[in-house]
DNA sequence: TCTGGGGTCCTAGGACCC
DNA sequence: TCTGGGGTCCTAGGACCC
């Protein structure tokens, strides 16, 4: 077979949705198509909270993901602030995963916006502008595709392909691409890691990639140490695996707008909580194995108390009894800015 | 720039048991 | 009185991701 001829062989494609839940919004408001919009929260720009979404015209001001709301009105007060609607974006992520998996292919579902996919092609290019298409046909929504083969690699594609476009990362343009740039810039490496590479005089990928294992491993851990070297190298293969996703645990939490100092506030707050993830649970048909609950005191410190339960259970008096039980460890002279309360299943056998 | 809500996984120390 | 080594479970916190 001639060089040219490309040989079918298996890709890994990263898909993920451009401005998702900013699309969403302006598909059925399409009045607010070319504005600046911003999602998050309760869409009330003076409130607690932070942007979950910005289109890309809001971008263009320096609005973006985890940004203060209030922040964000300053950046772009022309800025359309609207609220989330999870059951939206719900919904609109099962039309895209549903349009993936239409295509043949083992889909692995990262989150509302984003899923891998395990592709045998000769023309992983050809595939990906089927796989826009195809997304583009039965939701209206636009996505970037990043080629790889590994899943490190299309993930981190993907972002050289946006918007609307692509992006092939391998084995063979690796250092080209990735050599010089911050360890941030990798998949799994956050602020904290890479602050703390920089101190072993690990700054770019590539140095990370030939790190003395023994010292990654000594100063980061004996599992996280290696990964991180093997992160820098691109080398991973984890295969794409489409089993569905079992969740480990449900919470829910709440900011508030003003710090509370009456505790019986908290508590009630706490019971509250507590009966959503209950509720959650029921329907989950996954009792709890463990209670936690999480609080953050002004100005925002964060602490956690947990309990493993006699027996699995789903009650709401259950739940609650265990989650009362535990804020009463905690400190109650102290303002609160937020409570969670949180439940742990057992991850069943089959 | 006063920092949401929902997740996952790893680490490390202490308890406890053999 | 001083003291092994291994294994597992529980708990708190940290880091990261979307």
């Amino acid at each position: 077979m001639p060089d040219n001829v490309a040989m079918s062989r298996p890709w890994v494609l990263h898909v993920d949705l451009d401005q998702f839940i900013a699309a969403v919004e302006v598909l059925r408001r399409p009045e607010l198509t070319g504005r600046p919009v911003v999602v998050g929260g309760r869409g009330d720009p003076t409130e607690r909270g932070v942007v979950s979404t910005a289109s890309y015209e809001a971008r263009e001001f320096g609005v973006h993901s985890g940004l203060p709301l209030r922040i964000a009105a300053r950046k772009c007060p022309e800025a359309v602030f609207l609220p989330l609607d999870g059951p939206a974006y719900e919904e609109a992520s099962t039309a895209v995963m549903d349009a993936l998996r239409s295509l043949g292919v083992i889909v692995e579902v990262l989150g509302w916006d984003e899923a891998f996919l395990g592709v045998e092609t000769d023309d992983p290019e050809r595939f990906a502008v089927r796989v826009q298409k195809t997304v583009l046909a039965a939701t209206r929504l636009h996505c970037s595709v990043g080629i790889g083969d590994n899943k490190p690699r299309a993930k981190i594609a993907t972002d050289f392909g946006k918007p609307r476009g692509m992006f092939r990362l391998t084995e063979e343009n690796w250092s080209d691409v990735m050599a010089d740039r911050p360890t941030h810039a990798l998949w799994g490496i956050g602020k904290k890691t890479a602050k703390r590479l920089v101190a072993l005089d690990i700054t770019t990928v590539h140095e990370l990639a030939r790190a003395d294992p023994h010292l990654l491993a000594a100063e980061l851990g004996p599992t996280m140490g290696p990964w991180y070297r093997r992160l820098g190298r691109g080398d991973d293969t984890s295969p794409v695996d489409a089993t569905p996703y079992v969740p480990r645990g449900r919470s829910r939490e709440t900011t508030f707008q003003h710090d509370l100092s009456d505790w019986a506030d908290v508590a009630a707050e706490v019971r509250r909580l507590a009966g959503q993830v209950a509720d959650d649970l029921v329907s989950l048909e996954r009792p709890a194995t463990r209670v936690a609950v999480k609080v953050r005191y002004a100005p925002f410190q964060t602490h956690t108390r947990s309990v493993t339960l006699a027996e699995p259970t789903s009650e709401v008096e259950d739940i609650a009894a265990a989650a009362l039980g535990l804020i009463a460890k905690l400190d109650h002279d102290r303002a609160v800015r937020l409570i969670g309360v949180r439940a742990e299943m057992s991850t069943p056998s089959r």
